[in-house]
DNA sequence: GTTGATGCAAACGATTTGCAACTGC
DNA sequence: GCAGTTGCAAATCGTTTGCATCAAC
């Protein structure tokens, strides 16, 4: 994604807190920063680490703390996960997630005929849609290759 | 489902314990019981009260081993929740999923044409899929009703 | 200046673990 | 009888909370 649209998405971000009647902080401003850049779908204490580097005085707290008003806010998704952690990534476009269940990784997909097609209608009885996603479990190619698990590069940046 | 296709699937799972050099234990048998009866994909919590009955002498961190082999072995499936407790459920025939983001219930729901689609072909170079579903977030029914949230009949059984 | 946001430290809840006693094979 | 499994209690880990200070508006 090109750099003005960054602009673009933090101003939208700020317009978004201050709809909702939110501060819109430094430590907030940071942690939707590198969780629009990062497309690797970071736990709550992935992004502190790699925030601590420009924010030093930043504290995991905040960072759970600002994720949470964020999904309220529905500017960021909470994954399913393989592991305990849960992670997160940034509202884009459309996609889905293939879980790779040996080393917990993530990978994005997208599926536009999926996307297209309509939902089932029982699911009008049980109640309202708000959004749909595909996620796929199997074992990624670096894991298949590997003879053991070490293909778990999920928590760079630290 | 039928009383004597639960006498199968137990056997099966006796089986598949067999196989994999697993001893059939009275808690093993049991939680397997529970969770082919029960619909409401129950949490290892919930799972461990309503077998509390029938066991007096079972204690919930056997449960929460017996559910970690079961998944293993690829009996049960962990469900992504709307709440922090996992939940889980027997394998059975393929379906969806619904998760009300109010109240936390999950609802199943099927849909036949997605099941016979064709995955999209870039996951292959992802990595190899062993099973897909769809989630569905939303509000269900009953919470769409309620002014706030009481529709969480997702505990029963203590 | 007010009010909400942060950082700290302490609490919490779900899940995991070490270990001795037990039970299925 | 042996190896794997259980129950107990204690430990662990991710996440949440109370409170005083601080920063955005």
């Amino acid at each position: 994604m090109p750099a003005n649209n960054l602009q673009q998405q933090l101003q939208h971000f700020e317009q978004m807190c201050k709809n909702d009647g939110l501060k819109v902080t430094h430590q907030r401003l940071e942690v939707y920063r590198e969780l629009l850049e990062a497309h690797d779908h970071p736990s709550a204490e992935t992004l502190y680490k790699r925030l601590a580097k420009r924010l030093p005085s930043l504290s995991l707290d905040t960072v759970y703390r600002t994720l949470a008003t964020f999904e309220k806010m529905g500017l960021v998704h909470r994954l399913e996960t393989v592991e305990s952690q849960a992670r997160y990534e940034a509202l884009n476009i459309r996609h889905h997630h293939f879980l790779c269940d040996v080393c917990g990784q993530v990978f994005d997909f997208f599926w536009p005929s999926f996307d297209a097609v309509e939902l089932p209608p029982s699911l009008g009885e049980i109640g309202a849609v708000d959004r749909t996603s595909v996620v796929v479990h199997g074992t990624c190619a670096a894991c298949a290759r590997q003879p053991s698990s070490t293909g778990d590069r999920n928590q760079t940046g630290d």
